[in-house]
DNA sequence: TTGCTCCTCACGTCACGTGAGGTGGC
DNA sequence: TTGCTCCTCACGTCACGTGAGGTGGC
């Protein structure tokens, strides 16, 4: 009677629908070892949990918005991963130190990534700015062919 | 017959690591008709001058800033590229409605590339924040496990 | 039972990477 | 002349796309 919402499962369907990419895409990763099913059904079906969920959506922002190949997401991301594999037995009671080794291998990544986004905001910055000055020099340069419409010059 | 500001030519090679590719991607945008040189000498030699590099900077920066397809970026950068065509020819005497037929069709690529950049930053800076977050987190957790430990900074 | 979704090959595609083998220009 | 850079194939790779042919679960 108790059917909690947060222990849904999705099928691989679901998922791909949910997050927005296609069912290759997810059997590729898993392929390549960046993402493997929670729950492996004994029918061969795939199950995903909500920590799958939030892995691949993961995945997906750093590939789309830092442009990083998958190899540089597994790297980046295997921290993550680990602690995330851990997450279960976490009130298994492990010790200070070991959940402090576990929180101290991720906040490198971590940063390595907040550094990334951070020259990525400066680039799109610029190009923003160069962007709207090239657009109002056109505007202008309209107006002015616009004005002399009726004068044709040499 | 005016003089012209900067004569320099480059050859492939040095296009490709003035700008930072190989010269595979150079002559890969040339096969599918992103770029092409403005001289190809008797020798079968591509040449390429200044109006070359802005152009193969500007695809560039679009598809590496955001993610945009081959295709994309002929669509977004099609008028530029009719525009650089005719800038030859600018002084050649084109009527004033010819010139701001150019700037006009130029005009909403622009703005569209506008929009991409402004939805790009949104996402990057939602990104960024989260990030900061979750690292702020983990120190704090870090500190928590090293409290009552009795051990050393660093 | 009937669809629908799932499964595993496996070839195709996009955007190049990487030689092979040869010619030309400084 | 000697290197170096250029040229054109052409196969390889990464990150999937797209069926083919078959099985399983609601």
């Amino acid at each position: 009677m108790t059917t909690r919402r947060r222990d849904r499962t999705y099928r691989i369907g679901e998922l791909a629908e949910r997050i927005g990419v296609t069912t290759r895409t997810i059997r590729y990763y898993e392929e390549i070892g960046l993402l493997a099913p929670s729950i492996r059904s004994k029918g061969e079906q795939r199950l995903y949990d909500e920590s799958d969920v939030t892995r691949l959506q993961e995945l997906l922002r750093l590939r789309d918005l830092l442009g990083l190949s998958l190899d540089e997401l597994a790297a980046l991301t295997e921290a993550e991963q680990a602690r995330a594999a851990l997450r279960d037995q976490w009130h298994d009671n492990p010790s200070d130190s070991e959940k402090a080794k576990i929180v101290l291998a991720a906040i490198p990544l971590i940063e390595r990534q907040l550094k990334l986004v951070q020259t990525r905001q400066r680039r799109l910055s610029d190009f923003g700015k160069e962007l709207s000055s090239r657009l109002e020099t056109l505007r202008r340069r309209l107006e002015e062919f616009q004005e002399g419409r009726e004068q044709s010059r040499s």
